[in-house]
DNA sequence: AAACACTCTACTTATTTAGTAGGATAATGA
DNA sequence: TCATTATCCTACTAAATAAGTAGAGTGTTT
């Protein structure tokens, strides 16, 4: 399952990908409008501005806004500081590896060899979308 | 994350796949060899037994065994049992479909977007491998 | 100076996952 | 028939994670 975090994370990106001006948006105004927790969304934003996705404005007229184009921010950039891993299972995860300690060899486990191709879908799919290609165009 | 549950139920399944004859093998023999708790095995196991996937047998020299061929048991079937949804959200489960609560319109949800991509290399690859795909071969 | 809006730390609650306990049931074989 | 074996079933508990909340602090603008 995805977390609402990412969720609203990923919705919360659209929602400044489609602002026509670069003007900072208020968190308030996006939660109203996205239907969000607004304390949640704070701490996601912030996150976010952190990872360097957004910038941020304090005081009257701030807010946060889009540090790139939407047409240069990947899918995988964005899951991995939202969400972590890519893959299911950390045996086959390539940027937070790690060993299981159930599997003696993980070159001869069912689950490994399944969840590699799960993986390798998935980041496909990822690689080829950016911000821009995930926005409803009316 | 894929679950404890569903990553012992395919290494079991695995394990099962594996045995020469269709003799069946006791849970804690499967659990012993594949690093499991006995216990928690057990009710996956059962559940396994209750969706068609396995036999089961009391007694002395009973256990649990393959009730059809690794050939025919498809992972899309398998995962759905033991993990639950394919989909990352229920908006674009086939399966366990739900609307989000928070979204007027999946239609023009860039979550809904992205994740319907998602689903479907998922499902590609869940498809088109079974269990007999899954083993080792040494 | 006052209003504004993000920043930060810490806490609370809810949900899910993982594992445990212990008896019931059924098959086997001596 | 009776002891042994191994699955079946219900209920519970502990740990981890996700989701949400509270409130004071910091920097900007007018």
């Amino acid at each position: 399952m995805l977390s609402k975090k990412t969720k609203y994370g990923l919705k919360a990106l659209s929602f400044l990908a489609r602002q026509k001006d670069k003007q900072p948006v208020q968190i308030s105004e996006i939660a109203k409008q996205e239907n969000i927790s607004q304390k949640f969304l704070e701490s996601i934003l912030l996150n976010l501005r952190k990872t360097g996705f957004l910038g941020s404005k304090k005081g009257k007229g701030g807010g946060y806004y889009l540090i790139k184009d939407p047409e240069i921010i990947i899918m995988t950039d964005v899951i991995r500081v939202l969400e972590g891993p890519i893959a299911m299972v950390p045996c086959v995860s390539l940027n937070f590896y790690e060993k299981c300690d159930d599997c003696p060899d993980e070159n001869l486990c069912s689950v490994n060899k399944l969840m590699l191709q799960i993986r390798d879908s998935a980041l496909e799919v990822y690689r080829n979308n950016t911000l821009a290609d995930i926005l409803i165009s009316p």
